[in-house]
RNA sequence: CGGGGCGUAGCUUAGCCCGGUAGAGCGCCUGCUUCGGGAGCAGGAGGUCGCAGGUUCAAAUCCUGUCGCCCCGACCA
C-alpha cells in the first residue's frame, strides 16, 4: 500500500499524526516497560543540542553542574507536608535490595528537592556560604497512569536547578532570572515563543511558594507547559534544616529555588513545527542541517557527484573549525535508493537545507539548495556555501519563530467573550483566551470540570492584554487578575 | 482503578461466526534493469497464531483462566 508511506494529517487526526511521526521520524520507540520510551539518535541528537546550549547558559548565569543520587529514602520525602502529598501517589519505590527487605524503603527520584536541600543543609553555616547554584543533569521517574513519547513517560531526562538564599527577594529573582533563560532558549532555539507567567494555587508546584511557567501554544491550540520556574520560599529550609548564620549573627533559613525543564521539550518542538510531511526541526537544534543528495545514473556520474558532495562536506563540516562555524552536513550516498525516496526520507525527520548535486550541476560547481520548511529552491554555487549557509540557517531559524509566533496570535482571543462562547470554543477548535478573573479557586475548578480547559498562568505583564479586563468571565463579579485559559497536556 | 477494544512474520493485517495443509501488502535479502520527487521484474528468508489449561480424531478458530497492549475517564514536567 503506498498509503503506508503517508503519514496521518494532522487535520485528521492530530494525535495520531503526533505519534506515528515521533516513531517514523526515529525520534524514539517504545519500551518493552509500558510507558517508558527508547530515545534513538535522531531524538537524542536533539536533545543533547538543546542540552548543550542550556547548560552554557546556567553557566553563563553562574551555576554549576553537581550530582546527587537516585534513590532518596522515603523518609525524606515526607519531610515536606505538601510536597509528599503531590508526589508519593506516583514514586517509584525500592522495597528489596540484594534479596533481603529494606530496612527504610528507598525512593526512585521524581525530583530531587529533598536529597539536594537535605545535603545543602550540610554544607552552608553562613551567609557568606550563600548563594549555591547549582544544577544537575538526570533521569526522574514518575509512575503515570496515561503516557504519551516524550510528553509524559514514567521515566524522563531533565535538568532541575536548585538553589539556595540569603533572602526571599534574591530567591524570587532567580527564579524570575531562569524563567527568562528558559524564555530565551524555547524562543530563540526551539523557535518556539512562550506566554510566562505565575501559576495559580491550584496548578502551582507541591511545596512551592510561587510556580512560574512558560506556555506554548501546539498546533492544536492545546498549551504545552514546558518549562516551569519555582520559588520554594523557606519550606524546605525548614524541613531540612537549612539554615546560616546573617551577617547580623542570628539564625535564619534559606530561601531556595528550583526550576526545570525536560525532553518533553522535544514532543514541543514536534507539535510546534511539524507539517504532514514531518519534522521541521530548526537550524540551531537539528542533528543535522543540510543534507547532500548526490544525482547519477552511470557509476561514473555517482563517483563524480559522491566526491563532490564529500569534498563539500568536508569543507563545510570539518572537526578543526571552532563549532559556530561549523555546519552539520550530512551525504547521503546509500545505493539502490533513488533520489525522490531520498528527499521523503530527510523531509520526514525534518533537516531544515537539501543540497542536490547531480550530472548537470557538476560542470557548474553548483548545487540546488532546498528549505524544508518553505519548500523554496534556488542554484547555488559551491563557492559562496560556506558564507551563505549560516545565513540562510539563520533566515530559516528567524522564520520558524515568526511562523510559530503568528499562528499562536491567530488563534489567540483577547477580545470579551461570554463563557458560553469559551466553552463553546473550548469544544471546538481551542484557544488561548486571555479573560478576567475573580480569583476565586472554585471558578477555576468548575471551568475545568465543564471545558477541560485551565489557567496556564497569569500571564506578566509584557503578555497582557492592553485594556485589562474588569470582570470575570465566568461570574461577572470583578475581576482580580487577567489570566490565560487554554486546554492543555 | 472503572468503561470499551485488541493480541496471527519486523509492521499493517485476512482467516475465527461455520474447527480440517496459515495467506496477503509493506519492509528485509540476492540479481538484473533503473536513478533530477516515494522504481520495475525475477528469485528468496521470515510464523510453536500472547501464554496456560480444557473440549475434539483434529484448535489460529470453540470454552475457561491468565498476561500484555491500546482507547475513553480520575492523576500529571
Amino acid at each position: 500500500m503506498s498509503d503506508d508511506k503517508k503519514l496521518p494529517t494532522r487535520a485528521e487526526n492530530f494525535s495520531d499524526w503526533y505519534n506515528e511521526l515521533v516513531l517514523r521520524s526515529e525520534l524514539a520507540d517504545y519500551s518493552p516497560v509500558r510507558g517508558c520510551m527508547v530515545i534513538r539518535p535522531h531524538g537524542y541528537g536533539v536533545w543533547e543540542r538543546m542540552q548543550r546550549a542550556l547548560d552554557d547558559m546556567f553557566k553563563a548565569t553562574g551555576h554549576v553542574n553537581a550530582y546527587f543520587p537516585l534513590f532518596i529514602p522515603e523518609s525524606f520525602l515526607s519531610k515536606e507536608a505538601e510536597h509528599v502529598e503531590g508526589f508519593a501517589p506516583e514514586c517509584a519505590v525500592v522495597t528489596h535490595g540484594g534479596g533481603k527487605l529494606l530496612e527504610e524503603r528507598l525512593v526512585v527520584r521524581p525530583t530531587s528537592e529533598t536529597i539536594i536541600y537535605s545535603m545543602f543543609a550540610k554544607w552552608v553555616q553562613s551567609y557568606r556560604d550563600l548563594p549555591l547554584l547549582y544544577n544537575q543533569w538526570a533521569n526522574v521517574v514518575r509512575w503515570e497512569m496515561r503516557t504519551r513519547l516524550f510528553l509524559r513517560t514514567m521515566e524522563f531526562l531533565w535538568q532541575e536547578g536548585h538553589t539556595a538564599h540569603v533572602t526571599h527577594d534574591e530567591a524570587e529573582h532567580e527564579t524570575r532570572k531562569m524563567l527568562g533563560v528558559y524564555r530565551t532558549f524555547m524562543e530563540s532555539y526551539m523557535a518556539m515563543p512562550v506566554i510566562t507567567g505565575l501559576k495559580t494555587d491550584a496548578e502551582k508546584f507541591a511545596g512551592a511558594l510561587r510556580t512560574y511557567s512558560c506556555e506554548a501554544m501546539m498546533q492544536d491550540n492545546k498549551a504545552l507547559q514546558a518549562g516551569t520556574s519555582h520559588n520554594l520560599g523557606q519550606k524546605f529550609a525548614k524541613a531540612f534544616d537549612l539554615k546560616f548564620q546573617t551577617e547580623q549573627g542570628t539564625e535564619a533559613f534559606a530561601w531556595n529555588t528550583s526550576w526545570g525543564v525536560s525532553t518533553r521539550m522535544v514532543g514541543g518542538l514536534v507539535m510546534t513545527h511539524g507539517d504532514d510531511a514531518g519534522l521541521r526541526l530548526t537550524p540551531k537544534l537539528t542533528p543535522i542541517q543540510i543534507v547532500i543528495v548526490p544525482i547519477y545514473k552511470t557509476d561514473d556520474e555517482r563517483a563524480a557527484t559522491i566526491e563532490a558532495a564529500k569534498r563539500i562536506a568536508d569543507e563545510l563540516g570539518s572537526f578543526t573549525r571552532p563549532d559556530h562555524e561549523r555546519i552539520r552536513v550530512h551525504v547521503d550516498e546509500r545505493i539502490g535508493i533513488k533520489p525522490g525516496a531520498k528527499y521523503y526520507h530527510w523531509e520526514l525527520r525534518g533537516i531544515p537545507l537539501r543540497l542536490e548535486i547531480g550530472p548537470r550541476d557538476l560542470a557548474a560547481a553548483s548545487g540546488m539548495l532546498v528549505r524544508r520548511d518553505t519548500r523554496e529552491k534556488r542554484p547555488i554555487a559551491w563557492d559562496v556555501l560556506r558564507a551563505e549557509l549560516p545565513i540562510v540557517l539563520q533566515q530559516i531559524q528567524d522564520d520558524m519563530l515568526a511562523a510559530a509566533r503568528a499562528r499562536m496570535e491567530a488563534h489567540t482571543i483577547r477580545e470579551r467573550i461570554s463563557y458560553d462562547r469559551f466553552k463553546e470554543i473550548m469544544a471546538g477548535d481551542g484557544a488561548f483566551v486571555y479573560a478576567g478573573w475573580n480569583g476565586d479557586p472554585a471558578v477555576e475548578a468548575r471551568v475545568k470540570e465543564e471545558t477541560k480547559a485551565t489557567i496556564r498562568c497569569i500571564p506578566d505583564a509584557e503578555f497582557r492584554s492592553a485594556v485589562a479586563p474588569t470582570t470575570c468571565m465566568v461570574t461577572g463579579e470583578p475581576a482580580k487578575f487577567e489570566v490565560l485559559w487554554a486546554r492543555s497536556y
